[in-house]
RNA sequence: GCAUGCGUAGUUCAGUGGUAGAACGUUAGCUUCCCAAGCUAAAUAUGCGGGUUCGAUUCCCGUCGCGUGCUCCA
């Protein structure tokens, strides 16, 4: 697939209702995206299937919903309050904007920039000449600094006190609430926190649909084991995270593991591993796991003047856990399913028919009831009455059977049902399957039975 | 944020300084009765705000949004 082939694929998206651009009616709001009728379902669904893989059926982990509003020292200790600031400058010739301490990096290889401040950083570029990288002039604006967290103010007035900011991650709200997680779940280590929740930066460039927003939902897990046990832990979560990208029916050579090299890696990471994912637009970090080490407990104990270290039962070994964090970013997620599962298939010469693949646990609607006559509605409503109780079942009596069949094949519902005068005599339905095309005849009584079976995860 | 291009029904595209068209899609009716049929009818659009003009969807300015490239990206 192209870029081309991404347009087409969004706009099917959004014109389906999957998505829908944020604030439309007055005109929209940069690189905002609400979820639809259809889109929403999806987000559900997924969300669930995580949380049963990494809690429910993890005798080791256990879940928590953290607030995004934290106390603003805890970005203090973390380094987001120093580290996501960028000094930005721009040159007043030919208008690029750079990053103030990258040029002098780039021009300067031993010049150590990360103690510098910005009125350092600006001295330093003047007195030394550091030129544009684009133009080669040296005609720069003053650096300003951005922030790429979100900052609010807590109370009515405006003042310094008062500011808070949005979480730039949800794994901070599990950090902080390791000692309560341990008090009250009596759990030993290695012990698992899980987290699904908004997460708000200020990118400079979002773009590529949901694939980068200012809002954003992560799903995150801190596994906190003992350390020198930390790469055994390591591969144990990598490879669950891609069991569970195999359960959104992701076809594999559009994946890869990319290891991060050392010089690229965070500070507080010993190791990280991305799950990448080939998108119409290039490959794309889905799945980022990380090696965090005891940076964030150790941390967070510095500045809080809390223990946060660990005495282990058995041992009596006194430590301060290691922690490996899958994180991903669940509206990535989702564009990637909704990418991996769209196909045009051709019938005959001159015919197709857009199929979304979405595995059945997935699909926003399970199943279609499709009365073959105006006739049958209230025989119909009756089946869609009994099925709604158990799952997503979306009716349509409108058009032709042929036309019907087509839109639930271009939404993802991989079950539809259709009740016809025989119905009303055998009680039995006809149910064809999405992707085989091929048809059942069941009675209405185990429909239920025979279909949960399927949709659910 | 810079540069550049683009904004007309739900979608894809016409067109015009003076009543905005089509195709597909949607809805209703007839028909059909298990894979986009057909017939008839209907609804729906010039992103927003200014300016020029008797009159602007068209020309100009601004703004918002989208695309592409740079830049950025825990």
């Amino acid at each position: 697939m192209s870029k081309n082939d991404f347009d087409k694929v969004t706009n099917h998206f959004i014109v389906s209702g999957f998505y829908f651009q944020g604030s439309e009616i007055y005109g929209g709001l940069s690189n905002t995206w609400d979820y639809g009728p259809l889109g929403s379902e999806i987000k559900r669904n997924i969300e669930r299937m995580w949380w049963k893989k990494f809690v429910q059926e993890s005798p080791t982990n256990v879940g928590i919903d953290a607030a995004i509003l934290m106390n603003p020292k805890v970005w203090e200790a973390t380094g987001h309050v120093a580290t996501f600031n960028d000094p930005l400058i721009d040159c007043k010739d030919c208008k690029m904007r750079f990053r103030a301490d990258q040029i002098i990096e780039n021009q300067f290889p031993k010049v150590d920039v990360a103690g510098m401040t910005n009125d350092q950083l600006m001295d330093f570029i003047r007195n030394n000449h550091v030129k544009c990288p684009n133009c080669g002039h040296e005609n720069f604006t003053d650096i300003r600094q951005f922030n790429m967290m979100f900052k609010t103010h807590i109370g009515v007035t405006e003042d310094s006190k008062s500011t808070v900011y949005l979480r730039p991650e949800t794994a901070q709200g599990m950090f902080v609430n390791f000692k309560n997680i341990v008090r009250s779940t009596r759990r030993k280590l290695p012990m698992g926190v899980c987290n699904i929740g908004k997460a708000f930066r200020n990118e400079i460039t979002p773009g590529q649909m949901t694939f980068r927003t200012r809002e954003f939902t992560q799903m995150e897990m801190e596994f906190f084991c003992k350390p020198g046990e930390d790469l055994k832990w390591f591969d144990y979560w990598k490879k669950h995270c891609l069991d569970f990208v195999d359960d959104l029916g992701i076809r594999k050579e559009n994946l890869r593991f990319r290891d991060h090299e050392p010089a690229e890696l965070a500070f507080y990471s010993k190791a990280t591993t991305d799950i990448e994912y080939l998108f119409p637009f290039g490959w794309g970090e889905i799945w980022g796991i990380a090696d965090r080490t005891d940076y964030d407990l150790k941390r967070h104990s510095q500045f809080s003047g809390e223990t946060l270290d660990y005495l282990d039962p058995e041992t009596n070994e006194k430590y301060i856990p290691f922690c490996i964090e899958p994180s991903v970013g669940l509206d990535r997620l989702i564009l990637m399913t909704l990418c991996n599962a769209y196909e045009e298939e051709k019938i005959g010469d001159n015919d197709m028919r857009i199929v979304m693949h979405l595995v059945p646990s997935v699909a926003p609607y399970k199943v279609a009831v499709l009365p073959l006559s105006k006739k049958l509605e209230e025989k119909a409503r009756e089946v869609e009455k009994i099925l709604s109780t158990y799952m997503t079942t979306v009716y349509d009596d409108t058009g032709s059977i042929g036309k019907r069949y087509r839109r639930q094949d271009a939404i993802g519902t991989p079950y539809c049902i259709t009740v016809d005068f025989d119905t009303l005599d055998d009680s039995s339905v006809t149910i064809r399957d999405r992707d085989t095309m091929q048809q059942i005849r069941l009675p209405i009584n185990e429909l239920a039975k025979y279909l949960s079976v399927k949709v659910f995860y």
